[in-house]
RNA sequence: GUGGACGUAGCUCAGCUGGUAGAGCACCCGGUUGUGGUCCGGGAUGUCGCGGGUUCGAGCCCCGUCGUUCACCCCA
């Protein structure tokens, strides 16, 4: 009779109880640190025209040319599930106008991403990222708080085990510069078919190649950092030196590769180490051409992304656990029929109060509903039947400690 | 997209050279009157991922498929 079973989709990353709370607080960790520097809240599609992607993100890249999960709608458009953040909150900038009027324009958003790869630990077809976006400053002081709320973020967690990587791309002119003398240095390199159609697209690429022979061969190519113009190499220099202020340290890795491809300038990437192959947490950078590219004024942006299905990894692989606030204050047991409604009327008293209250249902025994007040891990919890009902007082009983004391039902908010 | 490993109760796994399945944990009930965590007793649970083949007979062998996982590619 019942038919097949059915399944999540391939390589999506959900969460359930018990493991949800630890999701909920690493979100809550990555977003925080974004509120407190007046960045504020963009709620987005999830899926947007397919040309903002292909024009935005730059349609040699990886995620633009085989990873997205492309579709035609019934008014015959062409939808995209957005691969990543930034392009469309660019989009959502310029269509609501906020480049016109006061800036720098600071957001931050939260929510699911597709990209339609082969799943391995750490990489999913739908993950979640937390973001944040600073237009139309270029300030290099914007480019270390940014990185600065990033960094904030993964110490609220509790990570240790990371290193922030950065470098600059420059200008225009500078990655002009060194486009000519890298691709002069791999056509004198004997590489294989499919690592010479990469170089095509984007020689810097190359850099990235993980296998040995690969990064011997690339040992001596010339290193765009090398390229920078007067004006870039000061910008990064001034990144650099806030970021020592701040005490933030990082590495200079001049090799470091970026697959979208409107980065410009400051580019930075955030590595865990124990988290495998997939071990980016974040990363992030500049992008001052991005706006007029989709029809926007012609300002300069900052931004990052972090994962936050690689975060909470990284978390779990150093020993994090989610924090007791997110346990209940009370559990209350009703006893008999006639308890139920007091009890549902208290529960609601408490959490108007700011109290969080579980009530066990159904009819089971004392002990069944003690041990289901147990495992809940609520603080403390409280019988209410016929007697509480008459003498209007409650034994509070400590979960921890396992002492009960005698409290009047209207003094139970204080004494919580 | 390419390559390797794996797929047995909710979870972690065992299952000898093929003879129609087991453990631990979790879960539920109980250990006499309204208070959990330990202990004791009892209990439910699986089309052995799915489909096909070989065989008298397959969880164990073969093929396919779906999924998971690890790496490459790529990236959060």
């Amino acid at each position: 009779m019942a038919g097949v079973k059915i399944q999540a989709p391939k390589g999506v990353s959900e969460y359930v109880p018990p493991r949800s709370k630890l999701f909920e607080f690493v979100r809550e960790c990555l977003i925080n640190p974004a509120r407190m520097a007046g960045y504020q809240l963009m709620e987005l599609p999830v899926f947007e025209d397919t040309e903002l992607f292909t024009r935005g993100v730059g349609e040699s890249t990886d995620v633009v040319s085989k990873e997205m999960y492309t579709f035609t709608d019934r008014g015959d458009r062409s939808i995209t599930l957005r691969p990543e953040g930034t392009a469309g909150a660019m989009r959502a900038v310029i269509e609501h106008g906020l480049d016109r009027g006061q800036l720098p324009v600071k957001i931050w958003y939260s929510g699911a991403y597709f990209r339609a790869e082969r799943p391995q630990a750490g990489r999913y077809r739908q993950f979640y990222q937390v973001g944040i976006e600073a237009i139309g400053l270029d300030d290099p002081a914007i480019d270390a708080e940014v990185i600065a709320i990033a960094d904030a973020g993964f110490k609220a967690i509790g990570l240790k085990k990371y290193r922030l990587d950065i470098t600059s791309l420059g200008d225009a002119h500078s990655r002009a510069a060194h486009r000519v003398d890298l691709l002069k240095y791999i056509q004198g390199l004997d590489l294989d078919e499919a690592t010479v159609a990469r170089a095509a697209l984007n020689p810097l690429r190359l850099f990235d190649d993980k296998r040995e022979e690969m990064r011997k061969a690339m040992a001596a190519a010339p290193l765009l950092m090398d390229y920078l113009s007067q004006e870039s190499r000061e910008h990064f220099e001034k990144v650099t030196s806030y970021l020592d202020a701040l005490g933030i340290a990082y590495e200079l890795n001049p090799r470091m590769v970026r697959g979208l491809d409107y980065y410009t300038g400051t580019t930075f990437e955030f590595v865990h180490e124990l988290l495998g192959a997939q071990s980016g947490i974040g990363g992030g950078g500049r992008y001052d051409g991005l706006m007029a590219e989709l029809g926007g004024q012609e300002l300069s942006g900052i931004g990052f992304g972090l994962g936050v299905d690689r975060a909470l990894l990284a978390a779990e692989a150093e020993g994090v656990l989610a924090p007791e606030g997110f346990l209940s204050d009370l559990f209350i047991i009703p006893l008999g029929a006639s308890a139920m409604v007091k009890v549902l009327e208290l529960a609601q008293e408490l959490r108007a109060a700011a109290k969080s209250v579980e009530i066990a249902f159904g009819d089971r025994s004392l002990k069944a509903a003690m041990k289901a007040a147990d495992k809940s891990g609520a603080r403390y919890v409280i019988v209410i039947g016929e007697e509480e009902l008459n003498s209007k007082s409650v034994e509070l009983k400590n979960m921890n400690s396992g002492v009960s004391v005698s409290v009047t039902i209207d003094s139970l908010v204080n004494a919580l």
